[in-house]
DNA sequence: GGACAATTCGGAGAACGTCTCCGTATGGTC
DNA sequence: GACCATACGGAGACGTTCTCCGAATTGTCC
């Protein structure tokens, strides 16, 4: 949870901070989505621009401490659903669910996320690679029950709950896209294979 | 193409710079995606800043004029699939992968594609919609023949290869999604309705 | 061809965001 | 209580957006 090297432990009042950036910018980021300003989240945290780079060098730094937050109630969902015994497919289609809740924590997260699945320096892109995983898992769990079709691949799954999460974004005037879309994906347009 | 009211001719050299400007536009967004910042733009063109946000208030405005120069080319192949009698599943095919190559046009585009759907003061709304609309043309006539859910509504539809499109972007580095995710949009990746 | 008025140009500069650097303050330790 | 490592905070360099206005260009009318 706290990271790869343990190092020394920190200073109070650096983890006090730490855990106040945190605190103030889950609030901040709901309200003005991932791309609101560092330096105003700062100043609103009480903290100075350095106090809040030295502790999240990027942007994505910090995003990636704050999923880290939701990565246990993310993995419980994944044991409940594995442990439901319930059909593969719906298996599957439970865990895309609990995915786009995820991918749509904040406004404008999906972006993030999908630059973190290409581009393996991203402190994102370890979360990312282990729900790629999960994916592939449940994936595989229903192609062998019959009930996905063989041809697709678990990381094109995870991109297109990804993609649907970035269609909801920005609050969609209409309720089109949350029930449709996910549909789509599911059984697509088309009547006949 | 020149605009909804006629005004007045507009003075020689106010005409061939918006022409100039649209040119270095093309390449400068093609090169640095729909992102680049408009002040080197107008820098790499040779005129003001002032200039350039005389003739296109917004990136959107800008954005929207140079893809009104293709519009005529997707209106063209609009019709050849029309006319081309094929399978209207086909037809629908077709036109949606004709969509995504348009989205594609410029790195980053789906983004204010899809923001224009929802926010019709966006000078790029009246092309979106204009698309959207073509879009449920060719989903009613497959879903007409039997070809396309019933459930299905066209503004998803688009919606759907918008979101692929943005999957796509920012040059992933396999080729995973260009296949992949467009037979997801057509089949789904379930086996079973 | 020259002068006048409308239009357009260009760039200085205000406002905002990112990110760094370094003098100062704080915390831990002996 | 003193010392050193660590952390803080904000000034400021830099890039981007967008505006405003004096200067220049164009079109027109004599």
């Amino acid at each position: 949870m706290t990271g790869t090297t343990a190092g020394r432990r920190p200073r109070t009042d650096a983890a006090r901070n730490r855990t106040h950036i945190l605190d103030v910018a889950e609030r901040y980021f709901t309200e003005h989505g991932v791309t609101g300003s560092l330096d105003a989240l700062a100043k609103q945290a009480g903290v100075g621009p350095g106090t809040l780079y030295r502790h999240f060098p990027t942007r994505d730094a910090l995003l990636a401490a704050l999923l880290a937050a939701r990565d246990e109630e993310l993995i419980t969902r994944r044991d409940a659903i594995r442990t439901g015994g319930t059909d593969p497919a719906v298996a599957l289609d439970g865990w895309l669910a609990a995915l786009g809740t995820w991918a749509t924590a904040f406004d404008g997260l999906p972006d993030p996320l999908r630059a973190a699945v290409t581009e393996q320096s991203s402190p994102l892109a370890l979360t990312c690679q282990g729900y790629v995983t999960t994916t592939e898992e449940f994936l595989t769990a229903a192609q062998d029950a019959g009930r996905a079709r063989s041809d697709v691949r678990g990381r094109d799954l995870f991109l297109a709950v990804l993609a649907i999460s970035w269609v909801r974004g920005a609050a969609m005037a209409d309720a089109s896209s949350p029930a449709g879309l996910g549909s789509l994906l599911r059984t697509g347009w088309s009547t006949t294979a």
